[in-house]
DNA sequence: CGCCGCGTGGCAGCAAGGTGCCAGTTCCGC
DNA sequence: GCGGAACTGGCACCTTGCTGCCACGCGGCG
């Protein structure tokens, strides 16, 4: 029948102080997932990057999942990207969510969540659940963000190859799926010459697959 | 100081009758706002149906925003497609989400959620929140993926293909530009396995070159 | 128990992709 | 005309990707 939770599995925690004092552990004890999702990288900072300066920062460890996820805020100026593309060369995978997050959300190895709330009289609440069943359905909603968000790259504000033609005829056949031989002779030129053009094209797409050279193709809206 | 939530707030109901029961005058007193997030309109029919069935409907008022996000699961087939088309004529607006939702979510007016979690012993658990910061961390989340979701008009066409959660990890690999040799090892599977998986891969995105596969994944939203 | 179906992994062999090398051609500018 | 740079295509060789075949292990099922 119905069963109340014991009450020590959703606890609010009030202020920046109280979060590290009884979380810090917590977050840096995350061992196999480590889920962020934000509007940008200075929501939570006042709190956890205090927590962080005590060396109360999830380990990176070989296996480790480490996901930060950031509305378009986040990449708004070319400073913000900067720093996003250092955080992310430090191993944490970084994305760009289309829509706004507005309320933050750390999820630890699919077991604890911890909610920001809106500040009540200047104090930002934190709450902190262990509800097997709150933690997954929270967890599974910010894996469904992730998944359609954009890397960073997209952001990175790299020039987009500018291609010629001949490399946009050359990508659409790759996109039709012939084989080189076949796709060589459609365009008139040499096995030799088009697979020239292949690796060149490839090169400029900074691409070291041919499928990895398709979803890159297809980010510049070529290739279908 | 930290303060532990009034017991009430969360509780765990086990199986659907307890669902009907405790949670049915809940469902169908919402005013403002009914969120569901689901992989399909069938996992939540024994219990709400039910409900639904005894008139513990949530009324279609006027400025009532009534929204239902499902997986690509729910539109794997046309006969399905044509069900929830039927069911966004009645009022809710119907959209899909590109990844997987895994646990079932209900948020109410904002205030109240109902999350569906993993059957124990074969009995289904739904917890009821009503802890505003959690509730309203939840719906925000629903919110971010329901941004990004497609509406039901783009699957009218021709169902998209319901993919695994491996085979993301793989079309992320593919995208990632590793050989098969390390792609396989790093997913933890054997080279012969890895490519038996890419091959299934390919031939549910229809695909005959890894270029084409990529151009084709990056249209479902993975790989990148 | 044996028998099945099923998924996995190793191996072999082939197909496809990728590249260094060199010869031939064209098109400059001197 | 001459030299050289740039581009092309053929050849050879290697890597990578792809798949058929078979053996092994595992969980039902009679």
């Amino acid at each position: 029948m119905a069963r109340t939770m014991s009450t020590d599995r959703i606890v609010t925690l009030r202020g920046d102080q109280e979060l590290v004092a009884r979380a810090g552990d917590l977050i840096a004890g995350a061992r196999q997932e480590f889920l962020v999702a934000a509007t940008d990288p200075w929501t939570f900072s006042p709190g956890v990057n205090a927590a962080f300066a005590r060396g109360k920062r999830p380990h990176m460890a070989p296996g480790m999942v480490m996901r930060k996820l950031y509305t378009p805020r986040a990449v708004a100026d070319a400073e913000s990207v900067r720093r996003l593309l250092k955080i992310a060369a430090t191993g944490p995978e970084v994305r760009i969510a289309a829509a706004p997050l507005t309320h933050e959300a750390i999820v630890l190895d699919g077991r604890t969540a911890i909610l920001a709330g809106a500040p009540e009289s200047g104090v930002r609440t934190y709450t902190v659940v262990r509800t097997p069943e709150v933690v997954a359905s929270i967890r599974s909603l910010i894996a469904a963000t992730w998944e359609t968000a954009d890397g960073l790259a997209a952001f990175s504000g790299r020039p987009r190859p500018d291609l010629t033609e001949e490399s946009r005829r050359i990508l659409r056949t790759l996109g039709a799926g012939h084989t080189d031989e076949t796709a060589s002779r459609h365009l008139g030129m040499s096995l030799r010459t088009y697979r020239r053009r292949v690796a060149e094209l490839m090169e400029t797409l900074d691409a070291t697959s041919r499928f990895q050279a398709g979803v890159r193709a297809r980010d510049l809206g070529v290739g279908g």
